[in-house]
RNA sequence: GGGGGAAUUCCCGAGCGGCCAAAGGGGGCAGACUGUAAAUCUGUUGUCAGUGACUUCGGUGGUCCGAAUCCACCUUCCCCCA
């Protein structure tokens, strides 16, 4: 199976501008392409994990990478698909956070010798000259066809102001600008990007006569139509400090059954006529699923060391005794003990399973809270510090555990 | 440039000058049922102390015994006209 009939399969391809050129281009690796990231996070999240595994399915494929930080498209900020402006980012924050990308990509991408380069817009978009642009880029652009764009709909109602407006000139430049410099002739990116990466196309073809392609992926959406890859709390992110590596497992392992086999094709590396064959797995084999699935992509991305004391830890948990020693742990100091040991309530703030300690109190009154596997049901309950000293474990709810030592 | 309207707790959205920490829904959290799933049902959802206190209703001042509710100014957004 080629690289373009795998992609299919998998379900990633969600729109391309020309299907024979491109099938042809990536399957005889003639790709030279690029995929965006702008710096709005000082991590990446999920999103960009499928980006970035297109870029190694491709590279592997024989294609060429080029991975594009927005150190100057992140000075504006992507306006697509957005309800309200994005805050302005520092020139420092843009940075770190362009160093940090930077560093977790070169975890998924092999760069060197031919295999794939980095670029930073910052370093042609900072320089424009805003007259210039205007006359050689600006002319090429109709206001009424960018106005038609999918892009701008859902900021027609709320208003958008002229600044987020010229973000889509400023990427279409970027694709002109790679065309012409390391030639480049293919984008890729998510599928909300996709007037975006048209009007890089169409930008090529008036300066140049020359063709270039665009092909988005299908944003991971989950049984009830929303992005998949976010919490309550927010994103979850590949930066272990920002997302534990058991917390990423766990998302994982939690998903709807409706939505495994989708996060399974689209996201791991296995190849399709395994996954024909899980598949086939119904009722408590179900559980199978979900564990290759987040043994899979923590290991990925954080490494087999990290996949495997996550994937114990959660059997631990689940399944009885075992290795804990990957719980999420807090630590007390001494001066937090009284005499008669420390109260629940005060406990579960400091470990920050509540964030007050109303919460705290709610939890243990409606009976979420164990220690040791014993349920707290005073709200006056003192865990003694000579238990702490051996450690305690924690449970809030069913699936929250944490660990207290002193 | 002229005219009109809006800003409420995580989100949407009610809210007579006192009975408003503020209806209702969503979301979140917890309980029951389960498969670490879904669906369903129940409780809960400003902070601190347990019959109370304190801080919230875009911002700043004011009227009043008393304001999310009235007035002035400011900020932001939306709509209509040019």
């Amino acid at each position: 199976m080629n690289i373009y009939e795998e992609l299919q399969a998998r379900g990633l391809i969600a729109q391309v501008t020309d299907e024979k050129e491109i099938r042809e281009l990536v399957n005889t690796g003639g790709a030279r392409f690029y995929i965006g990231f702008d710096p709005t996070a000082d991590s990446l999240h999920v999103g960009h994990f499928m980006a970035l595994c297109l870029m190694k399915r491709l590279q592997m494929a024989g294609n060429k990478p080029v991975v594009l930080l927005g150190g100057g498209t992140g000075f504006v900020g992507d306006p697509s698909g957005r309800t309200d402006m994005r805050q302005m980012m520092s020139p420092e924050t843009i940075k770190s956070n362009c160093d940090k990308f930077l560093k977790q990509i070169g975890k998924f991408i092999e760069f060197g010798e031919d295999k794939a380069i980095v670029v930073n817009n910052a370093d042609w978009l900072l320089s424009l000259n805003y007259i210039e642009l205007l006359r050689e880029v600006g002319a090429c652009f109709s206001v009424n066809n960018m106005l038609r764009a999918e892009c701008y709909k859902q900021r027609m109602e709320k208003g958008l102001s002229f600044f987020e407006f010229n973000y889509m000139i400023m990427q279409a430049y970027d694709f002109y600008y790679l065309n012409e410099h390391y030639g480049c002739n293919m984008q890729f990116g998510g599928d909300d990007q996709w007037s975006n990466m048209l009007a890089g196309t169409e930008l090529i073809r008036k300066k140049t006569g020359k063709d270039a392609f665009a092909m988005t992926i299908t944003l991971l959406l989950n049984s009830e139509g929303k992005k998949m890859g976010k919490t309550a709390k927010g994103a979850v992110w590949l930066d272990p400090e920002k997302t534990s590596p058991f917390d990423f497992y766990q998302y994982w392992r939690n998903v709807d059954d409706a939505d495994v086999m989708k996060c399974i094709r689209m996201l791991t590396f296995i190849p399709v006529e395994e996954i024909a064959e899980m598949d086939k797995w119904e009722d408590s084999r179900i559980n199978e699923k979900k564990e290759v699935l987040a043994y899979s992509l923590t290991e990925l991305v954080h490494g087999k060391e990290e996949a495997d004391k996550a994937k114990a830890t959660a059997a631990a948990l689940f399944s009885g005794e075992g290795d804990d020693s990957n719980m999420p742990t807090t630590v007390l100091t001494a001066d937090m003990i009284g005499e008669d040991g420390i109260g629940i309530i005060d406990l579960l703030v400091a470990c920050k399973l509540a964030s007050s300690r109303g919460e705290a109190r709610r939890l243990v009154e409606q009976g979420g809270i164990s220690v040791n596997g014993e349920k707290v049901a005073n709200v006056n309950h003192k865990v003694p510090a000579s238990l702490i000293a051996e450690s305690v474990k924690i449970k809030k709810g069913k699936k929250v555990f944490h660990k207290v030592t002193l």
